[in-house]
DNA sequence: CCGAGTTCGTGAATGTGTGCACAAGCGCGT
DNA sequence: ACGCGCTTGTGCACACATTCACGAACTCGG
């Protein structure tokens, strides 16, 4: 109860502590502790980044005989603010807002859908992932009733600002942004953003270069990126 | 046709290169020229960030007017390898196979899908976003036939696996990857991975630290991932 | 043709992330 | 009780990324 290191955490690290979370979380039941090594092994990366990664947490290894990982899935879930759901409101129902109303990833790591909204008439209403599209005139409401600080933008760009207008105007603290917009909120307001298109755009500059080799030697092995395990 | 300076383009930029093109093309028609703080602005990042990043393309501003909007969309395009579409092939014609497929986005930006493939049964046969889904089976004749080399897993987590390694026994070269699990593949081959549940768990872990200022004074402004324009 | 105003391109400084390599600590067998 | 093998935790060096700050190059008005 008392103590809280409390280091600060690298953004770095806090990108890959949630894949060593779900890692850890589908281990066997049998298995009650894991190395730096296995670990890493699993996540795709080196030993070494596992062990500082994890050392920001505090020192909840053993040597010789690695990471309880009952105990540390709990350090993790605690650092990561996983220790009660995160309801998220999702503003758009066409397809990209439907099928994440429909992942059951989200909830089963946390983060219930606590409302769907949409404009079009034609959609309010109908039950998407349990939960019943709403208009998005009763956004605010909404959150601030579920007490949500988590808004998903699954809507098309020209809607977007809107959108996040909306939620930050609604208390909404967090945005995930899947429309290919840059979003202008308050500085105190969260943004993530992930645009598929891209991804698929980082994907086929590498997919280009590797058919140029030509020039320049082929210095590039770029083996960051891929995994072994 | 001569020249290509061919300096190598830092990991970071070409990841910003895509937001940069979008701007750029959406931008209207009567503006021909740009300068690096306005593109800075619509971007959300900095200026000097903007003039580093195109720099590495070659010195293609110029100096009290900015960059040429046309020749500078040109020159983004022709570095991304986005001279030619590059076709996807979806595996997983699930709530996120079907949204990927029928998400405008792709083919408006150089990713025709070439083909969808499920194991259902039920699933084959029906058409999305204009493409009709496959057998699993035909996968690597379609990967050869449209001369496709990126490939979007779009399946549940257990099948993850199976997919890439048809992906890449067909050809694939790049994997966009939406399962929660690591994929292991040849080294020459290049992953994306997109997990939907860590980046609301990032999120997450900003929203509760925001919470949680007691100790350890305010140092933690996080301006970053913020926009302005 | 010159000077004021603008904007690029980039060297240098700073900040952040990665990975090696090794001392310190732990468990187990004898 | 002790030594050996294993694994953590971290100092350090290097690589990568960001930002500043300023000279160079351009436009335009007079």
């Amino acid at each position: 109860m008392s103590d809280r290191p409390r280091r600060r955490i690298p953004e770095a690290t806090v990108e890959r502590l949630p894949e060593y979370l779900r890692i850890l979380s589908e281990l066997d039941d049998d298995l009650d502790h894991i190395s730096s090594e296995q670990l890493a092994d699993l996540a795709g990366v080196n030993a070494a980044k596992v062990r500082k990664d994890l050392s920001y947490l505090g020192s909840y290894g053993t040597r010789g005989v690695g990471y309880e990982v009952a105990y540390l899935v709990f350090q993790v879930r605690r650092e990561l603010g996983l220790t009660h759901d995160w309801p998220v409101i999702i503003v758009g129902a066409g397809n990209l807002g439907q099928a994440l109303a429909n992942y059951a990833g989200f909830v089963d790591r946390g983060f219930p859908v606590a409302g769907i909204v949409d404009v079009d008439p034609a959609k309010i209403g109908s039950v998407i992932g349990g939960v019943r599209v709403r208009h998005v005139d009763e956004l605010a409401t909404l959150v601030r009733s579920r007490k949500v600080s988590i808004g998903v933008v699954a809507t098309p760009p020209g809607a977007a600002q809107d959108a996040a207008d909306l939620l930050v105007g609604a208390g909404i603290t967090s945005i995930l942004n899947f429309a290919p917009t840059v979003l202008s909120v308050p500085r105190d307001v969260s943004v993530r953003k992930v645009d598929l298109a891209v991804e698929l755009q980082i994907l086929g500059f590498h997919e280009q270069r590797r058919s140029v080799p030509s020039l320049s030697i082929v210095l590039d092995a770029d083996s960051s990126r891929t995994a072994s395990a």
